[in-house]
RNA sequence: CGCGGGGUGGAGCAGUCCGGUAGCUCGUCAGGCUCAUAACCUGAAGGUCGUUGGUUCAAAUCCAACCCCCGCAACCA
């Protein structure tokens, strides 16, 4: 079995953001998925370097483009790499074999003639350097941002990608394959979409304006629109058109935000029909996050939640529990500095930090710093342990990003249960009577038995913690596919050195 | 009448598909425990589930109308 993740590739225009980061943290938790279910799975992220916004970036900051880009490339992977992101390719467009390969797709098109070029008439806005549809204009005529300046009326020659004789075949390629959009909502809006004819796609902007892209290959004086040069990494990474791509393009799946559902539902697909390739698994679709509030992250309302900042304060592991628990795919989703902390400190210190430490704290000092024995089970004890199993199990099969919440709030539940369960037992009254030791020792072994298992489903979401967990417990982190599993612990081994898992940070 | 999502105790959310004691986290208050990271356990206060009407023995949940927020419609995950 194999599986191929996509994440976009990040415009680097500016610095990354907790959505970059959110996205690529999801990838990297369903690939840890598919690896424990032992499914083959390569990983990419990276980044888009060409385009308008980057040369202008590059522009403002008074850089040559190519240093500018070498210094946010670095930058985008350095905080992937901070959050533990397992990508196996790390895209740029810049790199030689991409290029090449999109104006080879290009140079194909064109041939067959699926590329038509026409002049396109627009009212360009110099100060937005954009052009500006009727209804985006004011009551004057004029752009809303730049009132003082008069519409130019351009006509240049531009090519164009013709998308609607594709229409009808995506639109029963969705029908018949009812996973190609996650969750459902997004593959409806996608349908909307598809309900009109679908206009000529822009695939190329001419020189002057922007210089930073792929030259078209028939014609030096356009590069490349960025979007019909970006999509196309998802192939260049498996070598594309030469090499052995085709093991893994059909298990390909993209991570999408819902702002791009169209240029992967629409634009893309009909690439591949033109190409005459194959479409992509499916796109996996999640809502946005929003600061404080409920509203837009904004520098003026200084609600906005820098991955970097967030991570230096609270870890790593906070920031990616965070993402993983709370973002529903459907809706956007609310964050905060504030709200990472506290969800820190109730669930991850105070559920499992905690219950760690507190078993596994008494059973090395009253239990020769080894695992007790276990005994004869009560009723509480196969409840605790029946739960600890079905939550691991939870992430034992496949996920989706919509079930995320929901499983990794089975494994708090979970938690939450052994922490009363242990208050109940009270291991610290029997150890008074002699006759009650023994009894004592099952409760702990039930306790740092099944938070083990917990941990180990853990390892999906926060690797490092739980890493250190399971060596605190004196587990060998034991390589994927992963079976849950209960009785795991050996009785009479030796701990590790209880340390506090998850610091208090106030 | 462009499209979509949402409105549930102070905050953030689940529950809505498949009607039947309104649940979780945080916060507040009281008690308990002492193994543990001032943590953990128990209990309490606090909600006309946006509004109105309808169906039903029974509606947060189904139906209708309306109000209010927020996105999208533009190269932002």
């Amino acid at each position: 079995m194999k599986s191929y993740l996509t994440t976009p590739i990040y415009y680097v225009n500016a610095a990354p953001h907790i959505g970059h980061a959110h996205t690529s943290v999801m990838a990297d938790i369903l690939k840890r998925n598919k690896q424990a279910r032992g499914i083959e799975t390569l990983m990419s992220t990276g980044c888009d370097e060409h385009g308008q916004k980057n040369q202008e970036a590059a522009e403002e900051l008074g850089l040559a483009p190519q240093d500018y880009l070498d210094q946010r490339a670095a930058e985008f992977q350095r905080l992937f790499d901070l959050l533990g992101v397992d990508y196996d390719f790390y895209v740029r467009t810049t790199r030689s074999g991409h290029k090449e390969e999109v104006a080879r797709a290009e140079q194909k098109l064109f041939d067959a003639g699926l590329i038509v070029k026409k002049s396109y008439t627009g009212k360009y806005c110099k100060g937005c350097e954009q052009f500006k549809k009727e209804s985006d204009l004011n009551e004057d005529g004029r752009c809303p941002e730049h009132t003082t300046i008069e519409l130019e009326l351009i006509d240049e020659p531009n090519y164009f990608f013709p998308m609607e004789p594709y229409r009808q075949g995506l639109i029963d390629h969705i029908n018949a394959n009812p996973d190609f959009v996650d969750p459902p909502m997004y593959r409806g809006e996608l349908l909307k979409m598809l309900e009109e004819p679908l206009e000529d796609l822009s695939i190329s902007r001419p020189k002057p304006r922007v210089s930073l892209g792929v030259d078209l290959p028939f014609d030096d004086d356009h590069v490349t629109y960025v979007w019909f040069d970006a999509l196309l990494n998802y192939l260049t990474n498996l070598e594309f058109p030469d090499g052995d791509y085709q093991q893994w393009w059909g298990k390909c799946r993209h991570l999408i935000g819902k702002d791009i559902l169209k240029t992967h539902g629409v634009y893309w697909p009909t690439m591949l029909m033109a190409l005459g390739l194959s479409l992509p698994k499916g796109l996996v679709v999640h809502g946005h996050w929003l600061g404080d509030g409920g509203v837009k992250m904004s520098k003026t309302l200084g609600n906005v939640v820098d991955p970097i900042e967030v991570t230096d304060k609270l870890g790593v592991d906070a920031l990616r529990y965070y993402l993983a628990r709370h973002m529903r795919t459907e809706n956007d989703s609310q964050i905060s500095v504030d709200a990472i902390g506290q969800t820190y400190s109730s669930e991850l210190a105070n559920k499992f930090g905690n219950l760690l430490s507190r078993a596994g704290k008494f059973a090395k000092a009253r239990f020769d710093d080894a695992i007790p024995a276990c005994g004869d089970l009560t009723a509480e004890d196969e409840a605790v342990r029946a739960q600890s199993l079905a939550a691991a199990k939870g992430l034992a099969e496949e996920i989706t990003l919509t079930q995320l919440p929901e499983r990794v709030q089975a494994i708090v539940d979970a938690a939450d249960a052994l922490n009363g369960y242990f208050a109940d037992a009270a291991p610290w009254n029997l150890m008074k009577e002699e006759a009650t030791v023994a009894r004592a020792g099952t409760v702990v072994y039930v306790a740092l038995d099944s938070l083990r298992l917990l941990f180990e489903a853990l390892r999906q979401v926060i690797p490092v913690s739980s890493a250190k967990a399971l060596a605190m417990l004196g587990v060998d982190a034991h390589a994927a596919p992963w079976e849950p599993a209960l009785d795991q612990l050996q009785s009479g081994k030796a701990l590790g050195e209880i340390d506090v898992l998850f610091a208090r940070v106030d």
